[in-house]
DNA sequence: ATTAAGTTTAACCATATGGTTAACAAAATT
DNA sequence: AATTTTGTTAACCATATGGTTAAACTTAAT
């Protein structure tokens, strides 16, 4: 973390940690099983780590420094709010496919701790929603969409890209859709979601 | 389960290993912690249901059997697109506000073992999206609405529904909201959502 | 009143688990 | 080359945890 060179081992450490705690949380992770997948003594993940809570807490900033980025793209990009949209749902659920554990990852750790979310806004770039407030207000006004809250246009946007990630299992189950059609589906909605949010807004 | 009588103290334990399996899921929850919620000594835990993994299950059918047939409402029910879509939207997001946990009990555990959803389907009334396939289709067919696959709809519908409360300390986090506002901002959900909806499939 | 069955408790057990220690090896510094 | 610092290991430790047991107690049937 501080005092140790361009160290191998913690790289090792830290990307087995992230393989282990995005797929079992923190509360099903195991230290020896993280220390097995990178190949080291145990004892390892305490000397570049102290804990297990640490070694968690920086697993979780960098997935949370990787996604919450991602949403600057729809809060403060200067683009107009219909290019906004169809950009943002195309990037952010090709981005989503490469990393499908991030958003529910994040998700039930913030759950499992909700003030856990004060630390991260202290520590990372945290996106704000107030340009995007001010956006959607003046297209209101303007009449080029019908009247909606910024807010909940927000949460419908993140719900449409990244619920069907976050609910696989459910879906799959409900619809009788297996994976390799599941994934076709989520490559088609890449498009769908925008049209069907852009349609939703149009007067 | 089988041999008991009418027993207090099975409820109680169920109760209590439903607060905390649904705050802190499986690997989280603490056979201890359950029985001093019940108020009873931790061996009747087993005496009643014999392991933590039985227990659980027995929660998570209870808490899946309460949640599946609201989806009926969408996916079974006579009336017509838009109807369904406004009744459900407004009952189940009443629901969920009287069950918060639950959404985001049930998408963790299956997402920490999605096999689990097979020992399900066979245990409790578990819903089909064929007939709400067939009227989608007719819709598109008829041109009421704009063509959309009753799978992406769905999916559509339950995101807008279900993610405000799984991801509630993201949204919060994000857009500077309070719980007393994030409520009032949910409540408005019951109308917002089947407008959104309406308007996004309409020709 | 006696017995049998079901219920409850305290004490116990084996193992898993996060974390530490002391010795040792390898670099880096002098 | 000697010494200090950093990296690594195996063995160890204290505690937490799911689960068991045997005995005590309660209830209801005989």
């Amino acid at each position: 973390m501080t005092k140790h060179k361009d160290n191998k081992t913690e790289e090792q450490i830290l990307k087995a940690a992230q393989k282990i705690f995005q797929s079992k949380g923190m509360d099903g992770a195991r230290m020896q099983e993280i220390a097995d997948k990178a190949n080291i003594n145990k004892a390892m993940l305490h000397y570049y780590y102290r804990s297990k809570q640490l070694l968690f807490e920086a697993v979780f900033k960098k997935a949370f420094s990787l996604l919450a980025p991602q949403l600057n793209a729809i809060l403060n990009d200067d683009s107009s709010l219909e290019d906004k949209i169809k950009n943002f749902t195309h990037n952010y659920i090709s981005f989503i496919i490469k990393h499908p554990y991030l958003p529910n990852f994040i998700i039930q750790e913030l759950n499992r701790n909700p003030d856990f979310i004060e630390k991260i806004k202290n520590n990372v770039a945290f996106p704000n929603i107030n340009k995007f407030k001010l956006q959607v207000k003046n297209e209101v006004k303007a009449s080029n969409i019908v009247s909606i809250s910024a807010e909940q246009l927000f949460i419908n946007i993140l719900a449409l890209n990244i619920f069907p990630f976050v609910a696989s299992p459910l879906i799959k189950a409900f619809t009788d859709i297996d994976d390799k059609t599941y994934k076709m589906l989520l490559e088609a909605r890449k498009k769908e979601v925008s049209d069907f949010i852009i349609n939703a807004i149009k007067k």
